[in-house]
DNA sequence: GTAAGTTACGGAGACCGTCTCCGTTTTGTC
DNA sequence: GACAAAACGGAGACGGTCTCCGTAACTTAC
């Protein structure tokens, strides 16, 4: 591969590059300290550059965590494959949206750009997210023909479940409540009751 | 009783109070049609005040928030009374549960700030939560003694799970994801597996 | 190596929302 | 009507977002 596609045939310029993930490299830092809503200039002066540059590299908030997320998509897609080779297709459902769980819980805050990705479809992460979907869905199917799962469950539903107990787990924390509580809540919403074979 | 209960012994002076439910119907209106994040100086701008005046009687978005909600309450009370008529304990739980996710779902944007009230428990929220926490846990209660619920289950973790329902409304709404399956999910979460006695 | 052309940078500053401070006005009392 | 106390209003400080354009850095061609 050449390395790149920009608009015109062009390479891009070597201090573009530099620039772009170094301001990725100081945003993973500045958002794990701080939670997705700190101060975009504060990432742009921490990082040595004005905000101008930062604004063009990532025109937006979404724009800028989405590029952050596809680092760990990786990663996350690594684990995906892990997770196919559970035989039980519950257990490997619930393992992967436990995996989904986790990767929304990267910063503080994340999910609500993510609930939004979901209805405005507009944001940068709409895709990422739709892909989580078309892989819950996957695993979901397994484990409804293996009977492991209420057929009236839709991929979509579980994980915005997912998300929204990622959204609570501050509050869970907080509190003497486990912040298992809501996933096992939901997971036995979505489980098949114990049934013979078993 | 006089009516009041101000630092000193004296009565509130009238214009006061005129505007203390001036601000609030207005900032009623507002928050229906902007969500709860809308900009309180543009409230204060629409009630013909100034800005110093709205943040002297609520000093905080929370503030204005809990007397606002404070007016729904009795209609809450209202609804429970007729929630404990039920004598279907399970009924009775989903029916109050469903009431909580209502009584959520009244401004846009409005499970933030419960959720954090949850946390930081320093919101002028936060006594509104314990109480409907308190609330749900008789409920709660009730429908395990009854073998409806599953025992594990607790009643932070069942009003967490329905501010996060309320949360995730609006995505749910979008797509043909139909707003109950959530609820569905949670509520076969906490519900006994069918039993003999059914 | 350097000139020309292109691409990207930086930061001043416009704009908006939050929230405060204090001079002015309104209200209640005698 | 005069006085004190209470409440008002809005100018403005502050911090965050985002843009515009003069300047600097890089690339290519020669």
């Amino acid at each position: 591969m050449t390395g790149n596609t920009e608009p015109s045939g062009r390479r891009p310029r070597s201090d573009k590059q530099r620039n772009r993930s170094h301001i990725l490299q100081i945003a993973e830092q500045y958002f794990t300290e701080h939670g997705i809503n700190g101060s975009l200039d504060a990432i742009a002066k921490r990082a040595g550059i004005g905000p101008g540059t930062l604004y063009r590299h990532f025109p937006t908030r979404e724009s800028l965590l989405a590029a952050l997320l596809q680092a760990r998509d990786e990663e996350l897609d690594a684990r995906r494959e892990a997770i196919r080779q559970e035989p039980d297709a519950a257990r490997a459902l619930a393992r992967w949206l436990d995996a989904v769980g986790e990767w929304a819980t990267a910063f503080d805050g994340l999910p609500e750009p993510l609930r939004e990705a979901l209805t405005e479809n507009k944001s940068p992460l709409t895709l990422t997210c739709q892909g989580f979907i078309t892989y819950t869905d996957e695993f979901l199917h397994a484990a409804q023909r293996d009977g492991k799962a209420r057929n009236e469950v839709r991929a979509r539903d579980l994980f915005l479940s997912v998300i929204a107990t990622s959204w609570v787990r501050n509050a869970a924390m907080a509190e003497e409540s486990s912040p298992s509580a809501l996933r096992d809540l939901m997971r036995t919403g979505w489980a098949a009751p114990a049934g013979v074979d078993d």
